[in-house]
DNA sequence: TAAAATAGCGTACATCTGTACACTGAAATT
DNA sequence: AATTTCAGTGTACAGATGTACGCTATTTTA
């Protein structure tokens, strides 16, 4: 990694010269699959051949590019997690900062929603598991901060995660007038995830104190 | 359209040829925009070039297949209703009823979910009008059935269908034996949604009430 | 300092792509 | 019956694609 010697440091760099070309060819009439090995070499001003030296596929290349991709998500998140400790509601914050993300990397997001449903089951999986990263963290919050059976709280956010994913998705087809609205509709939903959640938890709990107390009584 | 005439007859024979070729080559592994004129026409039985008697484009026989697929999911809602009709819980048979079509036109579903997301402006248009009729009749549904407030109605039915058409999109992905685990997460997670929704249409209602009162009172 | 390793280049080739063009035979029109 | 229309064919071409192979220049190792 942080290999130094001049030749190992000049091969990650045009290896990031690579990257980068991918990525800047990215756009929404643009897809990941839709590049050829030569379009993305030449980009980085490189020889179609060279492009062999640091990666044996272009569909290695796009991996590299979904973990990326992953990680800008997760920086994401922990920078809605500042903005939370500041006060504020978990959901607004959340959805607000999701929103800024796709405008800010609406193609690095593209790639995401692509690959996700796209042709190869490498591309699919390896989305899937950024994705479940993201739930599994949100998962953990819920649990703990609201106190919530661990099923509910997947369930919940799971969900949550699917309607945000949705939303940007739509977001990046929007004008930008419409994005407020659509940020705010998302909050809704959201909330309405969070109600019935909340609601269906309880049930759980009481079904569960009631079911301690027959125990005992039949005693 | 039912022209008859022996010449007529003929040419729209082989034009739904051109569009059986081209749903029969969709797979997991192969999506609409990696296929090329000559493999459909090569697998319609046709010459390369009489593929332009039928279609200008690649664009415009995908385009006709989006709404062949839209037209299929219109079919199996009508199913779905006729299926509520003899009873049973809205839900649970809504979401049973997209799990099979799911099993049976999985190409034709991933068509949807690839072109939503795609490189072609139309195509996303066109999907996502799809998917606006299939929300808006299930919005006309909440609100009559529940009698929710308009808003309230269409925020549950677009995230139901969010969460239905995410569901579909791992069951793509699934083992046959998970599928059923999958269907009771989703049901799960659209009774959340639903009774978030009830409880916030019903404060709305509340707060209208008070309002109408506190109108009165002050006159 | 001599030898080995290797990032990057240029050439070359087989394959696939969309589509322009001229042609044919059968159906439709007159 | 004579003429027009047109679905389907076959040939042909220019461009793009992935990648095998051999070469060079420079860094790294011995």
């Amino acid at each position: 990694m942080a290999m130094s010697g001049i030749r190992a440091l000049q091969k990650e760099k045009t290896r990031r010269q690579l990257i980068d070309a991918a990525l800047g060819q990215l756009s929404s009439e643009r897809s990941f699959s839709s590049l050829s090995l030569r379009e993305v070499a030449k980009e980085a001003g490189l020889a179609p051949t060279s492009f062999y030296r640091h990666f044996s596929d272009m569909d290695e290349l796009g991996l590299t590019l979904v973990d990326e991709a992953g990680l800008t998500l997760r920086q994401l998140m922990r920078q809605a997690r500042q903005r939370i400790e500041k006060g504020g509601s978990v959901i607004q914050i959340s959805v607000l900062t999701f929103m800024e993300f796709i405008e800010n990397n609406g193609n690095i997001f593209r790639l995401l929603l692509r690959e996700r449903s796209g042709t190869s089951a490498a591309f699919r999986a390896a989305v899937n598991r950024e994705i479940r990263y993201f739930t599994l963290e949100l998962c953990d919050y819920l649990q703990q901060a609201n106190k919530l059976d661990a099923e509910v709280a997947y369930l919940q956010a799971n969900a949550a995660v699917t309607i945000v994913f949705s939303a940007g998705s739509d977001a990046l087809d929007c004008d930008k007038k419409d994005l407020k609205e659509l940020a705010l509709r998302t909050i809704k939903q959201l909330r309405f995830i969070a109600r019935g959640a909340f609601e269906f938890g309880l049930r759980n709990d009481v079904r569960v104190e009631a079911r301690k107390k027959s125990k005992v009584e039949s005693k």
